[in-house]
DNA sequence: CTCTGGAGCGC
DNA sequence: CGTTTCCCAGGCGCTCCAGAG
């Protein structure tokens, strides 16, 4: 269908151009009212080779689908592979006349999978709002459709277990109900990826990048940041300003690469490779005075800018790397740097350009490219540090961490000399005890230190990020605060938590409700600490009563944990409880 | 008791 | 239109659990 680039798709433009289509073996029983056109056809084969037909009709440019990638296309190619579909090319724009088999063979490896996917749809953009979700919505622990749909777009649609569906599709009323849920799901995906701008977005960060837009979409984050530096390299070297031409590195095969030994797991995380970000000690305790919060505003990125790390400027002596040093101050601006702060300038710019406009579908578009501008300029940290990156450079990756390090423990000091009572601290951030309840008097201490730390630095640069009325600091990354939102309405808090148990997931509904029952107790109640401990210890007594006299649902003690590789694989693998259950459970045929 | 792998968070 | 090549998923810090030794 037709679609706006921006703004959510109507009902009426999937109605006008939606129809579906349903194998129904041996009968030509006509499908029940439903709000669109179905028709029905005798085999599998015929439906196979109805939707290449429609496909070619139609002749689109991009597929939208939730796990279209790793998913869709796939099992199509598998069924048109039994069926011996011959059109099968017809997915994208390609022409092929062989045989599927004969094209692709009979290998199962991931990337001969991956590889028959790209190659049957070549010419098609694909969408997969899978895919764009887990880079767009990094903190969602669930990405299936109907979670997704719940969170973003507010909306239940169907999913369906695969045993339930082969049990609906033995009767007319089983496959009408699939039928109707189809199209919701169908309608929740495209209504994802307008809402996530998945089209739009990956068109601004090609643009930046200069990369392949399909390849945008399918993630790879680090090609796009190859992509964006090379041109920026080699745009150097034609104007002649810098002898850069054969900076290049030549991007590694697996076969060159020194085996990292080790470090060289497939699925699960490695080791770490280098030092990252400073986590101080937590002084911990409830505090109930104004606690402030300073932020670096993009911490790596400025230190880049401010410290000139660049290919070009920094020796990257290959015997000894660990003995690299900073630039000298008269060093002229390198490549990397300077593709940094052309990327924070166009987003100030597009940024001030939003303030003055009031065209919705151009402050749509503009709120698009900040966006875009923002993503690119995060990410070309992360792949200084990325080992199958072209521009894996961990000397230079370890020189911002370590400057990352070396800024917020200078920041402390400054801090601690002016009487400031830091109680805790991670990467960028750092946390004040003001000792204070009034709010002008608060800010205006963050005001002095922010102004004293600038003064400090060209790039760099601190900013109070929040002040907190109250806080629980337990550990490192473990802690929970009442917020003051907006700081022109004092009034208005909102509770913080991080990494508290309370918000993960491999721990259970009854804990997070006592989690949840305690923190209120602290930081919502109004009670004076000790009454609110005693409140706590009242109801944690009686839900261990309940819990000995099993009087709560089943349901309330499951928790959740995910696998990273497949059961099999696990060394120690019939010894971990949440391995020992994923066996359980494929006995049981699940 | 220490050590390690694994998971899931924070930044 | 067919063949060959790419062989690919940004980082580290920290807590907590469970099991091995």
């Amino acid at each position: 269908p037709e679609l706006p680039v921006t703004g959510a798709p109507s009902a009426e433009h999937l109605r006008k151009s939606s129809s579906f289509t349903v194998a129904c073996p041996g009968t030509r029983q006509t499908m029940p009212k439903v709000s669109f056109d179905v028709e029905c056809v005798p085999s599998e084969a015929v439906l196979l080779n109805f939707l290449l037909a429609k496909l070619q009709r139609l002749e689109p440019d991009i597929l939208i689908g939730h796990d279209l990638l790793g998913g869709i296309v796939e099992k199509l190619l598998a069924r048109m592979r039994v069926r011996g579909t011959s059109k099968w090319s017809r997915l994208g724009r390609l022409v092929r006349s062989k045989h599927l088999t004969e094209v692709f063979g009979t290998s199962k490896s991931m990337y001969a999978r991956a590889s028959s996917v790209s190659v049957a749809i070549s010419g098609r953009l694909p969408c997969d709002t899978y895919i764009q979700a887990r880079e767009l919505l990094p903190k969602a622990k669930d990405y299936s459709l109907a979670a997704l749909a719940e969170s973003e777009l507010k909306e239940i649609v169907p999913s369906f277990k695969s045993k339930a569906i082969s049990n609906m599709l033995s009767t007319v009323d089983g496959v009408t109900e699939l039928v109707g849920a189809s199209e919701r799901r169908t309608e929740a995906a495209l209504k994802l990826a307008v809402h996530l701008s998945i089209i739009p977005l990956t068109k601004q960060l090609t643009n930046l990048s200069g990369n392949v837009w399909s390849r945008t979409l399918r993630g790879m984050r680090a090609e796009r940041i190859e992509y964006l530096l090379s041109h920026e390299f080699s745009k150097e070297s034609v104007s002649g300003l810098v002898d850069v031409k054969f900076i290049l590195p030549d991007k590694l095969r697996k076969s060159d690469k020194p085996t990292t030994g080790a470090g060289t797991k497939t699925t699960s995380r490695r080791k770490a490779q280098y030092a990252g970000g400073l986590v101080l000690e937590p002084k911990r305790g409830l505090y109930d005075h104004h606690i402030l919060q300073l932020d670096f505003n993009s911490l790596y990125p400025s230190i880049i800018q401010e410290y000139n790390i660049c290919f070009t400027t920094v020796l990257q002596d290959s015997e000894e790397p660990a003995k690299i040093k900073l630039p000298e101050a008269s060093e002229k601006e390198g490549i990397l740097p300077r593709v940094l702060r052309r990327l924070v300038e166009q987003r100030r710019s597009v940024k001030s350009q939003m303030k003055s406009t009031k065209n919705p579908l151009l402050l749509k578009q503009l709120e698009t490219r900040q966006l875009a501008l923002k993503l690119t300029a995060n990410s070309i940290y992360g792949c200084l540090g990325f080992e199958n990156s072209r521009y894996f450079a961990q000397p230079m990756a370890e020189m911002v961490t370590a400057q990352g390090r070396d800024t917020l423990m200078k920041t402390v000091e400054l801090a601690r000399e002016k009487q400031m009572d830091v109680i805790y601290g991670d990467t960028d951030s750092l946390f004040i005890n003001t000792g204070l309840t009034e709010l002008p008097m608060v800010v205006a201490q963050g005001a002095d230190l922010k102004k004293e730390v600038n003064r400090r630095y060209r790039t760099l640069e601190i900013e109070i990020d929040g002040v907190y009325v109250k806080m629980l600091l337990l550990r490192k990354k473990k802690y929970a605060a009442m917020r003051i939102q907006n700081l022109r309405m004092p009034d208005h808090l909102v509770r913080e938590v991080k990494g508290l148990d309370l918000v993960r997931h491999d721990w259970c509904d009854l804990s997070h409700e006592a989690s949840e029952y305690s923190l209120q107790q602290i930081l919502g109640s109004g009670l004076r600490p000790d009454d609110a401990v005693a409140n706590i210890l009242d109801f944690l007594t009686q839900l261990a009563a309940k819990v000995r006299g099993n009087m709560l649902s089943l349901k309330k003690y499951i928790i959740t944990k995910s696998l990273t590789k497949m059961p099999e694989e696990y060394p120690d693998g019939t010894t971990t409880p949440h391995v020992k259950v994923a066996f359980r459970a494929k006995q049981f045929g699940k």
